[in-house]
DNA sequence: ATGAAAGCGCTAACAG
DNA sequence: CTGTTAGCGCTTTCAT
């Protein structure tokens, strides 16, 4: 008895790479391959399209998704964009904006999209979203971070439905926009530090950032009404330089807080180092709150009190809201309560 | 004075979407738009080119990139998959790869080609990599961690070139690997480990995944060497789970040893707490390395002693030979050598 | 230097 | 149910 496969020369069927390779193989038109191995597979007769499919198996053939698409005008592709602010590396935010792209990673796939990621560097490319959404490459956009390009973004989205973004709701924005209440957030975060007896605050961070800028306003609203003081150490948001930051603070000032809240966990994170260093206990001698719940406050001792900001669910909505918007439908921006995670810290 | 842009009839000229509608516009044939807009700008008139550019400009025209690279037969698109193991979120692996995708896209970016990513469940479905690659979608894939898919990688990798996988380097294997020395890290901990003056390891994590399989291997053959016993805490990778995992093990037993290596810096930081809690003092009475510096390594208190994985160079590797191999090369596998980092937990 | 024409690989009418 | 035909929007010969 022979083995089929030993016969060398017949063994290897030939690749069919084109449609119509496929169809003069099956003697079929090409036509009718694409619709059995495409979206219409129930307008061939079911012997035929068996017949066909196990041809496309056995010569490795898959329908080009680049001539595919194009004739029907769908990508199938969404665009994820990451502007970077003059940072290239900002670790920081890095941790949190990449959970946030696992999650549309997931999502995205879920509905059968394809992700193409793109990181851009505003500055030196004036037409980083035109770009993107002009190539034809993409059904729609998702920004992660709106950095410092709010009035481009803002631009663009006066003639382009299908984007959303994710970053801080502003009052009168005109693009969909998915973030946390960081104002919120940040009164949450200053009331639990001043109910564990902070009376003197400190907000931890660049308030450049419109999510941190909003979060402090939170803190320092909530700060003022309660008569308790507030001010800002700014740093950078990279962990190492901000621990430094924090520590040439404290040896040149008098130490005149006793309640820290950190823009975000990282940041909290590096500061509970700094401190601890110094002898100054947490909670003790000094309260701390970071921001975003990342899986590292959890680890930190004493562990890390925080503000959790719900990033399945960000991530969820944001492609919701994108396809809704695919689908013309011009949606209103969602933003998310933050949720207090009481902690040792604070 | 009137501004120009008042005139509403005549203010937002028409957009211009093919380039046929340009040509028209232009007094021109498509075939010279074409030249004029894309890489053959010098056979075309300057001053033909520059009236293009403007009227492009002016109506907001840009190529359809997926028509023009259907046509020359390039996607310019780089596929990105990240194979998952049986945790649909693996936390922890998370921070490394995602880590790692993020240089990749800078340096994918730096070269002109764009990202496409795709998470995919292997179980789920079995040709997870020839349907990405028989797509016609990229031109080239890089693979970000085997995960327990290194027989279907193989079985591809023989008969498709342009791809390059992130994972461990094993004898005899096929397909391009970049990756650390996972055999070499593990030995450099466990010697530090015995330096440090530890007498009893313990190797914190599942030995399965194949890279940490081999940091317990180079781990056990220093031990063996050195007269050093050596056992395994299996633990989720998970920092919740981990956590609990490595509490439980400490109330179960008698805790025999004195030297701990993490299979990576997430677990070490899991782990650190754990000690912590227990009154287990770091490094006086429990020597505990980590492996990847990550950030956080240098944030925990007592720092964390790791074995670095150099992340930047991982990347721009994976590229460059990536590069080579889809002008046709058949390159070589690289193994990067990992650097002990001391601090004060070992 | 430019125009005309022939496709890239596929899909969607339109007939039959 | 299937074959034929005409493109999707662009690039690239081949002429001129």
């Amino acid at each position: 008895m022979t083995d089929q496969y030993s016969q060398t020369d017949t063994a290897a069927p030939k690749r069919a790479r084109t449609i119509t390779d496929l169809a003069r193989i099956a003697g079929v038109s090409a036509g009718t391959v694409s619709r059995a191995l495409g979206g219409k597979r129930d307008l061939v007769n079911t012997k035929t399209r068996e017949k066909i499919e196990a041809l496309a198996r056995e010569h490795g053939f898959q329908l080009n998704q680049m001539a595919s698409r194009l004739r029907r005008q769908k990508t199938g592709v969404i665009g994820v964009i990451i502007p970077l602010g003059h940072d290239r590396h900002q670790q920081i935010s890095d941790t949190f904006f990449m959970t946030l792209l696992g999650y549309l990673a997931d999502e995205l796939t879920e509905h059968g999209y394809d992700l193409m990621l793109r990181r851009v560097i505003p500055d030196r490319d004036e037409d980083w979203l035109d770009r993107f959404i002009g190539s034809g490459m993409v059904e729609g956009v998702l920004v992660i971070g709106q950095s410092d390009q709010l009035d481009r973004i803002e631009d663009v989205a006066d003639g382009y439905l299908p984007m959303v973004v994710w970053g801080n709701h502003k009052e009168g924005q005109r693009h969909c926009v998915v973030g946390t209440d960081n104002r919120l957030g940040g009164r949450l975060a200053a009331e639990r530090l001043i109910a564990a007896g902070a009376r003197d605050l400190m907000f931890l961070g660049s308030p450049e950032p419109i999510e941190f800028a909003a979060r402090y306003a939170g803190a320092k609203a909530a700060a003022d009404k309660m008569g308790v003081s507030i001010g800002i150490l700014p740093t950078h948001l990279n962990p190492d330089n901000a621990a430094s930051e924090i520590a040439d603070h404290l040896s040149a000032n008098e130490i005149a807080f006793d309640g820290i809240f950190a823009a975000t966990d990282i940041l909290a994170v590096a500061c509970m180092k700094v401190l601890q260093e110094r002898g100054i206990t947490v909670p003790d001698e000094m309260k701390l709150i970071g921001f975003d719940d990342l899986p590292i406050a959890a680890q930190t001792q004493p562990s890390l009190t925080t503000i959790k900001q719900d990033i399945a669910t960000g991530a969820k909505s944001m492609v919701n809201l994108l396809l809704r918007r695919m689908a013309g439908e011009d949606t209103e921006s969602l933003v998310l309560p933050p949720k207090l995670v009481g902690r040792q810290s604070a």
